[in-house]
DNA sequence: TATATTTTTGAATTAGCATTCAAAATTTGA
DNA sequence: TCAAATTTTGAATGCTAATTCAAAAATATA
């Protein structure tokens, strides 16, 4: 009987759906600030319903948060695996991330928020994927490094507090792209970002 | 009649102390596990009269924040102020941002928890004034490079730019050492971040 | 079509904790 | 020393919104 895989597809596809809802809501407003009234009226669904697919707010706030980071970080090694050298990887890397947080400024800004505070234990879980998940993606990072270093293309500093200072060179620009009225795009700061991790700041090397 | 004189005083002790004891335990459990009657019991006094000296929790909180934070900018502005040439400022304003940190783990862990987050008015008022500091902050270290840029000593990149990029490779090692049981001594980590914000990480310029 | 089963619904329940405030304790001034 | 003024106290109040669950609606089965 096909009627389960039917009912089972039907299902997914309304989790889904409130997922994305949820993830408009709760980017605009943050965690605190709505109800599961709203998310329930905006995926037009009856607050019931909700708990029918989700254990609850925090448990459908850490899914939403999870899934859309675990899709960010796809993006980028996507990316940067699809560049043939070195320096294309690493640009690729910059330019991916830029473009994943232009895309979804909202969703990001919830980070710099702090909207993730940790209140419950479905909240200290969802802390500790995040931490998890960017020190796997500093690890990717560190990988493209260490095959610069071995290739003489870059010096030998230590691997994992390059890869760090990489990826928070990006953090830098995203983030006061994201608190002030933004006047360029933030894809434009990628030359900037890729020049003071090779190059640094000092005159005459 | 220099009573009030006295009340004053007094008055102004007792609120330092509840805001020093509330600092500790607001640093070791965060915002929202904290409750007013845990304040009070551990700095000595009845949770009516935390409202005599504050309009309420979140109001203590933000207190205990902000002029924990005017301190740190105080002391990283003063040490770098108190170094000769550009390299000796910048070499000052990282040792300085490190050793606070290191001698105040707790609460600076506070802010990658996410404690801050904005649920109310107070809140949300905090955070802009986080902000806002840290813009300044920005600006003082912008300052500093410009000096160094039309000495010819570094790079005429864009300051803000720079200062910010410097600003977060500070952040960079500092958030590391806050998530991993720290091996050794965050000041180490001086050096690096000193080298790779002047030099960059690519070999022979 | 009638009955059983599953799903949806949203008003009522519940829980947690900040805040209040009347009474008690302390301090002040004569 | 005493009573007015001030300060302290913590149990009782109040508020908000997540969660529950019995009844209604929809769907499946015969």
């Amino acid at each position: 009987m096909e009627r389960l895989e039917r009912k089972k597809r039907e299902f997914n596809m309304r989790r889904a759906e409130i997922l994305k809802q949820a993830e408009k809501v709760f980017a605009t407003k943050g965690f605190h600030n709505v109800t599961v009234a709203e998310i329930a009226n905006a995926s037009g669904f009856s607050i019931g319903s909700l708990y029918q697919f989700f254990e609850g707010k925090e448990n459908l706030y850490t899914t939403m948060i999870s899934e859309k980071l675990d899709l960010m970080y796809a993006d980028i090694r996507k990316a940067t695996n699809a560049a043939k050298n070195i320096t294309g990887k690493i640009e690729a890397l910059i330019d991916a991330h830029l473009q994943f947080i232009e895309k979804n400024t909202d969703f990001c800004r919830l980070f710099i928020k702090g909207e993730n505070a940790a209140l419950s234990e479905v909240m200290t879980s969802l802390r500790q994927k995040i931490i998890d998940d960017y020190f796997k993606h500093i690890n990717f990072i560190e990988n493209l490094l260490k095959d610069g270093i071995k290739k003489g293309l870059l010096r030998a500093l230590p691997p994992h507090e390059m890869a760090s200072a990489l990826f928070h060179l990006i953090r830098a620009s995203s983030m006061e792209w994201m608190l002030v009225p933004a006047k360029e795009s933030l894809r434009s700061k990628k030359g900037f970002i890729l020049d003071i991790f090779l190059n640094g700041v000092k005159k005459y090397d």
